[in-house]
Formats: C-alpha cells, structure tokens, sequence
DNA sequence: GATTCTAGTGCAATCGTGTGCGCGAACTGC
DNA sequence: GCAGTTCGCGCACACGATTGCACTAGAATC
C-alpha cells in the first residue's frame, strides 16, 4: 500500500484520488463519491475527505474522467474572422459562460473559410461534449462526422443545413428596420451593400429592406458586394456612387463594410449624413468611434449567447433532443450616419 | 473476444484499437506501434493495420493517450483584450501553428485583468502541456501553481517576474525609431499617451521615446494616460490638446489610442498631420482604413510566433530548459499622419 | 544440428477516475 | 431476540491507449 501510494506520488507528484484515500483511510472509491456529494456517503466523511482534499490541493483529472464518462468537459469553438470585432466580443462573452456551467472552450477553427474534416479531428479524439459555430460552413464531410458522433452543436448566426440548433438575429427583421429609419428620413434611392455569396445573413438582411422598399413602390437603388471586409466595403461604395443618378443611402451589410463605405463616401467628397446615410449592422466598438458615429442595428449578442448556451446545456444532457432555431430581434442604435427624419425625437427607437 | 468487441463497439460506437486489432488479427499493442511507426513493427503489419485503421475511421482517443503519456496535447491560451484587433490577428497565427505541431489550443482566459487561480485550473485538470500568456499578469498564486507544476510557458509581450520564457518587440528601439521619425519631421514638442500603468510595453516604449528626445536636449511636451483603449486615447488627447502650447506630434503607445487620438484631433477643428503629427504602434488593420492611414511601429508578429512556438517546443520536449527572453525589433510603417520630413522620400523607412 | 541472435509480436500492467454490486453493521419492528 | 431493512463503504472492473518485458520463430554461426 505504501509502495503504491509512493508509486503515484513519484509519477507525477500530483495528489490523485488515491493519495486522498490513504490519507483519509478510506478506499478512492468512497473519495470520488465524497467529492461528487454522493448522498451515499456519511457526512463525517464527506467533510474529512473534501478537508484532506482542500488541504492537499487535489484538482480531478480531466482526462481520466473523460475517459470513463465519455465527457470530456471541452466544447469546441468555431470562430468567424477576427478581423471583424464582432467575434472578438462573442468569444469573450462565450468563454465566460462556457466556463460558468462548467465547459472548457477549445479552439477548433478561426477564419471564415469552409470547415474541413482535418480542422474537426480533435472532436472525436478529445470526445468533446459539444461544439459551437460561427461564421464557417461544416464542409459535406465534415457535417457528416459531426452528426454521426451525436455531437451537439449550436450555430450562431448560420442557417442549419444539418439537423442541428441555431440562433440568430432576426436579420429580416433587422434589414426592415434599417429600410423604415432610411425611409422616415426621407431616403428614396437605398444601395445595399451585400457580403459574402453564400451568407444567408446578408440574404435575410437584404430581403427585409426590400421588403420594406417594395412597400413604398421603390425598389434597390444599387448593389454592391462588399465580402464583410473594410476594404471590400470601401470599393462597394466606390462603384454604387459612380451610379447616375447616385444613391441618397447605403446600407452595408455589416458594420465594418459600412464603416468603409463612409471613408469611400468621403474620400469623394461627399459628406455623411448630408449628402448620403449609410446604416450598418451588428454595433461593433468602432461604430461609436466619433469619426462615425454609426447607425446601426445591434444584434443581440448577450441574449443569443444566452440561448446558445442554453440550446447546448441541454443537448449534452439529452443528445437526442432535436434541432431548434432561434430567432432574436436586434435593436436600431441611432447615431449620426443616418439623416433624421424632420421632427424625430433623437433618443427613441422607431417601431 | 467476439463479445468484448462487440461490448466496446456498443459502448462508444467509435472504433478502438482493440476493433483494429481484431479486423487486423494482430494485438491491441501491435496496432499502437504500428500507428506510431515504431520501426520494431514490421512494414507489411504496418501497412495493413494503418489500411484497416483508416479504413474504419480510427481516431486516437486523446484523452486515454494523454493519461498514460502524461502530455494531453491541449495548450493554454490566454488573451487580451479582443477589443483591441491586436491580439485577433496573434489569436488566429497562433491558433494555426499550434496545430501544425499537433498541440491545440484550449481557451483559458480572455480580457486584460490579472489572472488568478482559478482561470488556470484548467491547466492541472487537463494536465496542459504548455501555456501561452499575451497581455495579463499572473496572480501570485496562479505563478506559483504554473511553477510547480513545471508547466511551459512563453509570455508574449510581458516581462517574466518569474522563471519562463518570454518574447517581445523591442519596444524601447520601437519607440526610439518613433522619436526618430517625429524629430526628422521637424517636431520638437512631442507629447506621449501611455497606457496601463502596470505594463512594461507602455514603459519601454516611453523610454525609447524620451532616449531620443534627450539626445536632441528636449523633454515631453506633455503625457497623458490612455489605458489601451480608443476612448482612453480620445480623452488623452484632448487632456493633451488643452496645453498651451499645444503638442505638435503625439506617440500613442498602440494603435487603437493613436485613432482615438486622431479623432480627438480633429473634433477639436485641427489636423493630422498638417497641425499635429500622430504615431501609433502595434499596426492594426484600422491603421490602414483611409480616414487614418496612420504611421505606425509594426510589431513583428510572425517573428514573434516562430519563436514562441519555437521556445515552448523545445520546453515541451525538456521541461528543464532554462527561461529564454526574445526580444524583435519592429518595423516602421510610413503612412500619412505623420508630416513628412522634407526631402524625406517617400518610401525609405529611417534607419 | 545445436546454439545464439535478432526481428516481430503478445501479455499484462498502468495512467486516474467512475460505478455496479456485494458485504457487514446498525437499526427497526414485532 | 430474530428477521428484514437501511446505511455506509470497499472490491473489482471499465474506459482506451502506451510500454516494459517475455516469448516465439526464423536466420545466422560454428
């Protein structure tokens, strides 16, 4: 017994449950439960075990519980490009609450290009328990292995083409709002200002604002694709002004283009808001930069994590619950880019 | 034997290498050898097992690997501010090249405050191999833990109070080519925004600055505090603007707060550079927008991962290395919100 | 042809934790 | 006082891969 204690003291000088157990004089089976708060074990002991416990510094080992739950604790992480301060702020936010309930993130992926089979090896090989995504597409293969492996996935701000959970915002609703404030201020000739060819938010996004456009008999005054990047947001507004005659509103997509297509706005010679509005979405930090005070529509990114969190929590308890979507309204943040519409209250919110 | 497979298959579903043994008719060791490419495994079982392995999907089960070789093969991240576009760009090369060596990244703390013991418990619970710090400082307790534990560890951008690693841009040479290029311009009072008070980067940066202005018999025209953040610099510059004289070039200690410094410039009906030349360091990819085009200290970033990656390799191989200090130099990045020194040509960077 | 050597493989233990089952003691009820 | 129940705990195995050592068969040597 001695020896054996010695044993795993020298292999790695970590308490494990063993240590524990021969310090406690009990066996590591009664340690383990006492730690779990197995209703089993006596109080007394209970206490005796978690002091020992406390005092010899035992942290559980992860992977040797892994190994006999199948759970491994770690939720995969699929990150959109951070370029973008949006996935800058949500795998903040998600960390946190991965860790409040107990999940540690592990970085799968980070980029907005297609998700590879290679790039989710280490799903199987660390038997994750769940899986979040944002802003990449599962290639064929890959989705295949993600659902054979049962593994719960929540896609934030992606339509599921698998049978599995999302959340996003309400980018219909959120593309109609911008077309309304656009038409309150008196906007008759809207450009949209598109993202990447197979994105369903921009999609959504710009359906909304026809939808609302269609509603006042106009239909889009330009269309530009701007990749989700300043740059390509800079040149999209480059082409939409060369239009005759040219638009009296943009609306980018997403922030970072719209915050291009102010500085290409400008570069012409032109001013914003006077001469034209540009609307963005998302409400990244640099929208309140004062050199543009950016409108924009906030996506509500504390509820959707919330959700996200929620949808997941649920499917690692009970994998055969079945997909669920989300939807969640964004709000208008008024700022400076967008003209006012005559007689609008600066501080309300339109319907 | 028949059974014990079929129990396994039914366990877990995924195949073992005791389902390659057996489709193999070889031993479960023999598989792990011949997958290891252990040379005392012949090559004709070799090739066979790794047909029948990947042939049946086999994936190694890291976390059964981990506990046995005592190298999980999981390393931990901690990060700053993503606010801040900075630490996106390092988070998305490091990401690429811990793969690369067959380590992944697993996300233990985001933001800048000072890590305690509780962020890093991960590291025991999954038996890190190795750690990867940019921009927190450890709690003393949190260092002592990673001490004891021999974990690896390389900081980026931090001085090591303790025994570790460490790599950085030559912040002091950086903000010395700063001065360098402002008094070329012809500017003579140059005004400094620090950032947080406990970062050596900051410091360095302000020495190299003051070694240079020194030389030249000048001291700082005036220094505010801008806490690494685009409204820190904003409020640090008008706190700037407000002397009389006013500053004629402004260093920021990164970039974000040179764009805020910027803007608090202009609001302030004045401009860059033709009344006050601005500065940045890091190079950010807002440096770059066209209402900016800021001049700026490029942090070596590639060079900077090659050797973290470098470093925490060899440690991770003998834990025993001693701690190493990198430091690289930066490099100048000529743009527009910095007056051109006369005769300067336009695409030379100054010695 | 017997012996030594080597290449190739299998056995069994191990890492640290969780858990089904069994066992003894105490307690209850009549 | 005895049977049945409950309570508290330990035994032994499992999870999936690695690895030291033993073992076999064929080749090489004398």
């Amino acid at each position: 017994m001695a020896d054996k204690s010695e044993q795993s003291a020298a292999a790695s000088g970590l308490p494990t449950v063993r240590t524990i157990s021969e310090v406690a004089g009990v066996s590591p089976s009664t340690v383990s439960r006492a730690l779990k708060g197995d209703p089993r074990i006596s109080e007394k002991t209970r206490a005796a075990v978690a002091a020992i416990a406390q005092q010899q510094g035992y942290t559980p080992n992860a992977m040797a519980r892994g190994l006999v739950t199948r759970s491994s604790g770690v939720v995969g992480i699929v990150l959109g490009n951070l370029e973008n301060p949006f996935y800058g702020e949500l795998v903040e936010r998600l960390h946190s609450r991965l860790v409040e309930i107990g999940k540690y993130p592990m970085l799968l992926h980070i980029g907005g290009e297609t998700l590879d089979s290679e790039a989710i090896k280490p799903i199987r090989q660390y038997q994750m328990d769940g899986c979040i995504i944002t802003a990449a597409r599962l290639s064929s293969r890959a989705a295949e292995t993600c659902a054979n492996h049962r593994l719960p996935m929540v896609m934030i701000n992606r339509v599921a083409r698998i049978h599995s959970c999302t959340v996003s915002c309400d980018n219909y609703a959120g593309g109609m709002l911008a077309g309304e404030l656009l038409l309150e201020a008196e906007h008759r000739r809207v450009a949209f200002i598109a993202g990447r060819e197979d994105t369903s938010t921009s999609e959504d996004r710009e359906s909304g604002l026809l939808c609302v456009l269609r509603k006042a008999q106009l239909t889009l005054a330009g269309r530009a694709r701007g990749h989700y990047t300043y740059d390509g947001g800079f040149a999209a507004a480059q082409e939409l002004l060369a239009a005759d005659p040219r638009p009296d509103a943009i609306f980018a997509a997403n922030d970072i283009m719209a915050l291009g297509a102010i500085d290409a706005i400008r570069e012409a010679g032109l001013g914003v808001p006077d001469d034209l509005s540009v609307i963005g979405f998302d409400d990244i930090r640099p929208t309140r930069w004062h050199n543009y005070r950016l409108t924009t529509i906030a996506q509500p990114v504390e509820a959707m994590i919330t959700r996200s969190i929620e949808l997941l929590s649920e499917r690692m308890a009970s994998p055969d619950l079945s997909g669920e979507s989300i939807s969640i309204k964004g709000e208008m943040k008024l700022r400076e880019s967008v003209r006012l519409p005559a007689g609008f209250p600066a501080n309300a919110s339109p319907a």
